[in-house]
Order: C-alpha cells, then structure tokens, then sequence
DNA sequence: AAACCCGCCAACCGCCCACCA
DNA sequence: ATGGTGGGCGGTTGGCGGGTT
C-alpha cells in the first residue's frame, strides 16, 4: 500500500475557504506552481498537496472561464468524447478556460442526457438500435456515478482506451453498419472552437502553460484522426 | 411549511506514469 | 534494473440548493 501524499490527521478537508484560497493564490504568484508536496506548508495551509493542487488547476487559476457552456463548446466535447472517449483533460485541454473536472461534470450531468434522449449512446457514440427513442429516453433515468459504473469502458483508464473507443468508432463507418450516431455533427473538428485552431493555442503558450501541454498531448496521441487537430 | 427527491459540482481518492537517484 | 517520489488523471463521493409532493 502506497503511503498517503501526506499526513490526512492534521489537515483540512471539504470546501476551501476564503483565506485559504487567498493564501494559495498569494504563494503561487510569488513562487509560481509545483512543489505540490512542499506547498502546503510553504503556504501554510493545512491541506493535503494534491488538495491545493486540483484548487488552483480547477478553481483558482486565472484563466479559467467558468459559466455556461456555449453551444460550440458542448459540440466539440461531444465530437472529442467521440474520439478520445473519456479523457477529459485532453478534451478540456481543446476548450480554453475549461478545465478536466468541469468538462467531466458537465459531460455527466447534461451532455451524456442530452445524447441519450438523441437516441444516442454516449458511452460509443452508437445510435441506439435495440430501443427505440421514447424508451431510450425512459432508461436516461440516472446520471449518478452507479450507471457510469455498470456502463463505462473498462480500459477507459489507460491511453489504449482512446484508440479503442476510436476503433469502435471506426468500425462502425467500415462495417456500413448504421454509422456513429452523430448525424448532426460536423466532424471537422477545426472549426467552432472558441479559440479555435492549435496554432493560436500555441500562442498562448506563454501566457497559458496548459493549452501547450495539451497541445502537445493531443499531437502525440497515437490515433491517427488525431491529426485533424493538429 | 415541511419532507423528500434529484441534479449539480467541488473535492477527494486511488491508480498510473515519468523521472530520478 | 529498481524503488521512491511527484504529478496527473479519471472515477467517485457527498454537500448543497432547487424543485416537487
């Protein structure tokens, strides 16, 4: 059993405070990120590292956009989630501003709906065949963490798990099969993004250190459709 | 008005990987 | 080659607020 990041007896847990998340920004604006073990106490902030870090990546960071989603937005996760399957900080990592957890939260509470009640199923993108759409909407019933449980892909964990999600995704237009279930969506993923093309991505490199890592994420990744992003 | 239900989302957990000594 | 460490990721949990009964 891997020891704790830290010492969970002394240290925070639950929401963050105003002071806390006051101390966290002071610190990484004069010392910049990292360190995450050491932070905590550097800042004095009783938390556990990777609690500060999560807090900066996905609430403190200034370049976070927060709110709605915008209808491009939503598209383009769909289309990613199409392809990447459930990498989300590759997915976030294409959307300015957004982060992983936002992009997850909102695939589970509204996107996953949404595709379903399309008679659509979000986990590969499939129209839905068995059932027609009225009961396909009956069994959209739960987005809680169960139902992902029985229905996520089991290697979604690893990197295999894109190309497979991909590969499914593939077979479909080879088998002739009825294709993806994205009659509505415009595959060329260089449009509509908010800031759309990679290479304004990478000129932000030095503003914004996230979107070049994604950046060169998605360029390395091992599909090759993937090259329509790059 | 109160109890209950449900969805959202911030935060946590555990695993994996890259790096380094 | 190997073990330890830090950082990152996806899955899951739980509190809270709004809606419904």
């Amino acid at each position: 059993m891997r020891k704790p990041c830290c010492d969970k007896r002394d240290n925070n847990k639950g929401a963050w405070s105003k002071q806390e998340d006051q101390k966290l920004i002071d610190y990484i604006q004069k010392h910049g990120e990292g360190s995450w073990r050491t932070l905590p106490q550097a800042a004095g902030l009783l938390r556990c590292g990777k609690s500060c870090r999560l807090r900066w990546i996905n609430y403190l960071r200034p370049d976070l956009k927060r709110g709605n989603f915008a209808e491009d937005e939503e598209d383009l996760i769909i289309k990613l989630h199409a392809l990447l399957g459930n990498r989300w900080s590759l997915i976030a990592g294409r959307l300015p501003g957004r982060t992983d957890n936002e992009v997850k939260n909102y695939w589970n509470s509204h996107l996953r709906r949404k595709l379903q009640k399309m008679g659509i199923d979000p986990n590969n993108h499939r129209l839905n065949q068995n059932l027609p759409r009225s009961q396909t909407l009956n069994t959209s019933g739960s987005t809680s963490s169960s139902s992902l449980k029985t229905n996520a892909t089991p290697a979604d964990k690893s990197s295999k798990s894109a190309c497979e999600h991909h590969e499914v995704f593939n077979a479909e237009n080879d088998s002739g099969d009825i294709p993806c279930g994205l009659p509505d969506l415009n595959l060329d993923l260089t449009i509509s993004v908010p800031s759309s093309s990679l290479t304004k991505v990478e000129e932000e490199e030095e503003r914004n250190p996230y979107a070049s890592k994604v950046a060169r994420d998605v360029k390395s990744a091992e599909s090759p459709t993937l090259l329509l992003f790059a």
